[in-house]
Formats: structure tokens, C-alpha cells, sequence
DNA sequence: TGAACAAGCTTCGTATACAATCAAAGGCAA
DNA sequence: TTGCCTTTGATTGTATACGAAGCTTGTTCA
């Protein structure tokens, strides 16, 4: 508690890795004292940081109820993923025409740390990194204001996978992610986009657009965790 | 003034109307007291306006300097445009497939209120129906998601417009629009997604990407008229 | 026993007050 | 006169206080 942050912008970026990791599930109450009191700010604090999830959909803004971890309706999880199929292929496509070496290496070390952190279990941390990746590919191809859509689409589809998902053993275990980067290491923009648009249409189908369980827990424990 | 405005949503959308006309050109400094008793609230609720605004790129948060209008660069103008490029053409071509009497009638009205605009000088006005014209398309398509980002990028465009435009006389005389609505009422998404494409290089390629002027105006003046 | 209403409590929405920071103006010395 | 430093004014950043709205729970009446 009280890790005297500065900034609506620590408070939310926390918030938003722990969401990411599933740390906070999909419907979970933030309320605006409990979190100021745990990262040691004042509601004024936490409300901008509360606005800013709200804008990239991460939370939900009731008025006059508070903000809750937000819940993508089966209608929103087909748009983001529509929106990402638009993106990032072509993204991908670019990054393939500029990648240099020490691109590629800090890829390779995004995988690894996925590999290591699904090794000892840590699920959410391992889906997280491989969200990141995708971030990482636009940031590569050197499109700021595309990657800002991929980031959100990114952690959207975080929260959409979190109700959506069942099947988590198989999460990522898939290679499309080493296969990317054989592409982009080899230039072969062609291929990148392939694989990329592949690998989205893999993520898509694995979803099982029906139902929306959840499972709350309590806000200290998930963010002191 | 004090127009009793409530919440800062609406402040945030007033901002962004007057922005994307053209009344408060890029740089201009939007003072929090100045902002707040134009609209009759206090600074808590500009600011949650202002916060908006910057999520969307539409003003600059410098710490401990205020907010201002933005002024995209050169580089961010690239970006935008080749966004829009991705989203668009495929947008259009989704709308081509589900648009109905009612939104062919709907984006009639819209170019026919442009036309107007136009025609009384009222540029600014033009410009921003020019604008969400392009958003409509995107609500036609039934993609919420899609059609937000095309939201900002349209807003963003305005301002990249105010700064790198110079020919303004032919705002928008092109027929781009009028062509994109026949193609929509005939259900040709082909040819909507050629129209669109060739429309947003023809925007593009209208901008002189080299300098960056700016005629500031006072905020008052700006808002109020 | 069950439903409806009401009182109390919790939480949010907004305003205001105070502290921190920055920028510009003024003074001093070279 | 010019350059630098200090000081002062203005504006933002954050905290807190107060009013409003919603949820909960306990009671009452059918």
C-alpha cells in the first residue's frame, strides 16, 4: 500500500498491466478510495487515471456506480479482432522492411521471457508479454499512432480472451510468434504479413463466442499480488 | 458565457467541435479558468475535458504548462493518413454491403448540409461535416470499434489540415463524397473501396508536408462564436 | 411469508483551497 | 547596453470538503 506513485498516468498504466494479467478480472469493481489508498494518491488522482482506462476501454464508467473492470460484449470482441485483421498485417508488412538486428534480438528476448514466465506458471504475465509482442512489431515498423490502436486493441483483447477463452493451455504455444520473426529477420515482408494474418485468425477462431463467466477476487489482492 | 454546462463530456465535445472547425487553431493555449467560466464549471470538470482531448490528440498536456491545441507534425501526419488508408477502404466496403434507404438518405443530407455550409462561406462548418461524413461511413458498416479510431483520425486530420493545407478553395469540391454514396446505394463494394482509397490519397497528396504556420486567436472569441 | 417502502450508509460528482512549478519581468553587475 | 540572476505573478497539480445519487437493509403491511 501507499506506493506513493506520481501521476494518474503510474496509477493507470498499473492498473492496466494488472488487467492485462488477468490479475483483475473482467467486471471487478474499482472503487476510487480503495485504489487511491493502495497506491498512496488522492481520488483526484485516481479518477483521471479511472477517465484514462475508460477511454482505451478497459474500464467502464457508470455514472453515479464507479468504475468496473470492463466487460466486451461477444459484438465488441468480433470488432476488435476485425480491427486488429485491418492493422497489423500490414503493420507486420512494414516492420519486415525496416527490422535491423537489434530489433530482431529484442524480439527474440520478448519470447523468451513468454516461454519463461508460462515455464513457472505465471499465466497472466506470459499473455501479457505476448500481447506486448504485437506492440513491439508496430513499434518496429515505426508507426506510433497505429501502435497506439494495436496497444488498445491488444489489452482489449486481453479482457476478451479472459471470457472468452477456455482453452488456455494452448496459450500461445502456438509458434506464430517465432515464425514472425524468421520473416522479419529474413525481409520477407510477403510472409510476415501471412503469418501475422494467420496468426490473428488463430486467435479469433480459438474464441468461444457465447457465454461471459467471470470469477471476482478481492482489488488488494490482485494488485498487491 | 457560463452556458451551464453539465459534465466534461459535453466541455470535451464543444472543444473538439471548435478545434475541428477551425476557431481554435493549432497552438492555441486553453487556459483551465478561462475554459471554465466560458461554460460555466469548475476546473475539476475542464480538466476531465482536457484529458479527453489528449487521449485523442486533439490538445497537448504539458506538465505544469497547460493544454494546448496540438500541432501534429509532419511525421504525424504521415501516420495518420496511412491509418485512415488501412481502415477506411475496407470500411467502406463493408458499408457498401449493409447500407440501407435510410443512411443512403442520411449521407444525402450530409453533403447537401456541406454543400451549404460551403455556399454561405462558412468553411469551418464545411469542413467538420466534410469530416464526419467519413465517420458516418463507418457507423453504416456497424464496426463501433473501427469507427471510433476513424473518428480521431478524422479530428486529427482537421488540425493537420489547418497546418499543412493551403489550397482551401478546393475544399472538398471534389465529388469524392457524391461518388462514394452512389457506390454505397448500388452495393458495389469494389468500387466504394476504390473511391475511398483514391479520396484519401487525393486528400494526402494535397498537403504540403514542409511547414507549419498558425494565426492565434483569443480563446473567448474562438468558443463563443 | 413476501413484497414494498423508507431510512441510513456508502460511493461518486463537483467545487474549492492550498501547495508546487514555471515563466516572465525587473534589478544588478560587468 | 547586455547578460544573468532573483523575485514575483500566474497557472497548474493535488488534496480535501460538501452535496447528490444509488444501493442496502430493516421494517411494516398486506
Amino acid at each position: 500500500m501507499a506506493r506513493q506513485v506520481t501521476g494518474s498516468a503510474e496509477v493507470a498504466e498499473k492498473l492496466a498491466v494488472a488487467i492485462h494479467e488477468h490479475r483483475l478480472p473482467p467486471g471487478t469493481k474499482l472503487n476510487e478510495d480503495e485504489v487511491g489508498e493502495i497506491f498512496g494518491v488522492s481520488r483526484t488522482v485516481v479518477r483521471a487515471g479511472l477517465q484514462q482506462l475508460a477511454h482505451e476501454h478497459l474500464v467502464d464508467l457508470k455514472r453515479n456506480r464507479g468504475a468496473f473492470v470492463a466487460k466486451p460484449s461477444v459484438r465488441e470482441a468480433r470488432e476488435v479482432f476485425e480491427a486488429r485483421s485491418l492493422l497489423e498485417p500490414t503493420t507486420a508488412r512494414s516492420a519486415a522492411l525496416r527490422a535491423g538486428k537489434a530489433d530482431i534480438a529484442k524480439l527474440r528476448a520478448h519470447v523468451e521471457a513468454e516461454h519463461a514466465a508460462l515455464a513457472e506458471g505465471d499465466d497472466g504475465r506470459a499473455l501479457h508479454l505476448s500481447g506486448t509482442f504485437h506492440t513491439e512489431i508496430a513499434r518496429i515498423a515505426k508507426q506510433d499512432t497505429i501502435a497506439e490502436f494495436i496497444t488498445q486493441l491488444v489489452s482489449r483483447s486481453s479482457l476478451i480472451i479472459a471470457l472468452y477463452w477456455e482453452r488456455r493451455a494452448a496459450l500461445c504455444e502456438s509458434h506464430a510468434h517465432d515464425a514472425l520473426i524468421r520473416a522479419l529477420e529474413s525481409g520477407d515482408a510477403d510472409e510476415a504479413e501471412a503469418v501475422m494474418k494467420s496468426h490473428l485468425l488463430d486467435l479469433y477462431t480459438s474464441l468461444d463466442l457465447r457465454d461471459a463467466p467471470s470469477q471476482p477476487r478481492t482489488l488488494k489482492e490482485a494488485l498487491t499480488g
